[in-house]
DNA sequence: AAAATTTCCGTGTGCGCCCACGAAAGTACA
DNA sequence: TGTACTTTCGTGGGCGCACACGGAAATTTT
């Protein structure tokens, strides 16, 4: 244990020949300072290079912030915003002593209406910071200009609606995505090799993303090869077993005897566990396989290398940046970077072990 | 701004009839109280689930830590050791506020003295956590025994000698990278295919590495598909351009005509950029060639597609997380995991850009 | 039984900062 | 010159906790 001086308010007041209260007034910028005064005392916290305890600061402020968090309810299909919680959680306990309250919300992305309802409970609450996943544009866009006016922080994570603004986007850039994935099918097949690109869309919308991965993955095509393989788009609205497993065969039929069988297949979201749920069931194991998220069903395909590696968008670690942010802003009073995209973790079955959350935060 | 309820020590001494004085002295167990008010007063604290407000805890005690980190210092030829160092100025500025004060040594890799001195120097400030890259066990050993005396909290960063115990380890399981990279080549060739496993060593030790990611390689294939590739090994000992040029050429050359060349090379280290150099010169861009870290001409040669991967160590993350599990462990006052093993990156040329740490930490 | 300890516990001060309150000095207007 | 403001600043009481100090009661000593 050694001790540092610390430069304190109370030694820049002595310093200043004025009290400790006029140098927290300049500090707060509050007024009711003489400008010669103020000027002497800003110029002194620059020699000084003066910053306040921010411990002490905080203590003394005794500022209670909340946050309220929007996202999907985690059902049994997709387990995937669970996630973003667990993230919420840890950062919540890590800067809860400064006086941050998580107050979580979730809705059901089948029912705008429960969207509604969550935003209207969340203005009711008056956060300090709403970090929300902007499913329903229209609906957000309504939510931004009231939060604006009252001055709460607003925070997308995951998805991102570019035609309004928020202090900060967390959360993966699809188009970046799909690149990743096309360059690693790039190296796993030859020249001339059929593969599939699947997106399996809801009919609910909110398959922006989709298109982006695919836009991506062939752009990385269009640049580096654009003959090397030949790439074919399946769109399959709703999930449906049925429907899936039909839309595929067809997909995968090989009519054309002149053609090469399909030997990969890029599903551009999580819903790629249908696609080796059928490859299992109708035992074709020949060919790569990819696609979104750990979702407990899609690793269990990547650990029998059925899946051949998975994209992942980190969704416990969008959950931890996002409520961090308005942690550096609201308490920090950092400035936030507009978009703050994370990193396009390549899993496969070989280190994925690293990448399940499944340690505990305590 | 919303108000919560906070338990407080004042609190918790009312409802006992006591004092606070006697709350701070059974909560630090410094004695002086009788033991059926002790009993009470610890059921209170438990029933109330009170725990005391780190900040003003911290505020008050005004305890200082000094910790110390001894890395290699970052030469031209490995800028690896400058990103730890990120990583601990980032936790620095993190926790700073809490009285953690960091004191960076370094030491000459080439140079044991240069390792002894630095280890004698930090004992001299009497620091409260040392983090230590254990180059040269012996000498790390000695040091261990004299820290463990002083009740030194130790910990490992990248390296870990597994004879004599820290307090906990950050960084990779070499073996299990070796794994992942294989699982790579696995998809990325085709059966029969010859493979180049190439460790390039020190001559001054500290290869125990490479062998640990050789061995989960052939590991991996060995559990998988066992004759999927013909895997083949060289050594090269020291770093002289010459040598490794000549050994290179040798390795490649296709002197029995019934074999296939070459079409994989896995080099055990960050030195792959000397491969790639090497391939470049000789205009042999069509294998798959992969090694380890973000060095800057690894970084170029995979920008330029002739290395297909590399897998990240995480350095400023292994920086930052060993300085933070001090912060947790001496403040937090948690306990902490033997082992951290940081994940394995897979890192391509379409989503480095996520893995540089050129971001502003400010 | 008084003195000397020992055990047990309350009080007070301070960590560095925030902020409400009010005092002093300056200015305006009558 | 006196009253009513306004501007500028100092003071004091916290925030929740740590810890030194000293006092009262219980226990031991001679």
């Amino acid at each position: 244990m050694k001790s540092g001086e610390r430069m304190t308010i109370a030694e820049i007041a002595r310093r200043a020949n004025v009290s400790a209260g006029t140098i927290d007034r300049v500090i707060h910028n509050r007024g009711e300072v003489a400008a010669p005064t103020r000027e002497k005392i800003l110029n002194l916290i620059r020699e000084m290079n003066f910053k306040p305890h921010l411990l002490a600061s905080t203590l003394a402020s005794g500022k209670d912030y909340l946050v309220a968090t929007l996202i999907p309810a985690a059902d049994n299909d997709s387990l995937f915003w669970h996630q973003p919680s667990m993230g919420f959680e840890k950062a919540s306990r890590q800067v809860g002593h400064y006086g941050i309250t998580h107050q979580p919300f979730y809705f059901d992305y089948f029912d705008r209406n429960t969207f509604e309802k969550a935003l209207r409970d969340i203005l009711s609450t008056k956060p300090d910071a709403v970090i929300l996943a902007p499913f329903f544009p229209d609906l957000t866009a309504g939510f931004l200009t009231k939060a604006e006016a009252l001055g709460i922080m607003i925070i997308f994570i995951n998805l991102t609606t570019f035609n309004h603004s928020c202090q900060t986007f967390v959360g993966q850039d699809p188009v970046h995505s799909g690149r990743v994935a096309a360059h690693l099918f790039d190296l796993a097949l030859r020249k001339g090799d059929r593969l599939l690109i699947v997106n399996i869309m809801s009919e609910k919308g909110g398959n922006v993303h989709l298109m982006s991965r695919e836009e991506g993955f062939r752009n990385y095509f269009n640049s580096y090869g654009p003959d090397k393989l030949e790439l074919e788009t399946i769109n399959i609205y709703g999930n449906s077993q049925a429907q899936i497993e039909q839309t595929l065969k067809e997909g995968l039929a090989n009519n054309d005897i002149s053609r090469r069988p399909v030997s990969g297949i890029f599903v551009t979201n999580s819903r790629v566990f249908y696609v080796a749920d059928f490859l299992e069931r109708n035992a074709r194991n020949n060919l790569v396989l990819a696609g979104y998220d750990l979702l407990e069903c899609n690793v269990k395909h990547l650990m029998d290398n059925r899946i051949a590696f998975l994209i992942s968008q980190n969704p416990v670690e969008q959950g931890y940046r996002s409520f961090m942010s308005v942690f550096e802003k609201l308490i920090m009073k950092k400035s936030l970077p507009l978009r703050q995209y994370l990193p396009i973790d390549i899993i496969t079955r070989e280190n994925i072990m690293y990448y399940l959350n499944t340690q505990s935060y305590d």
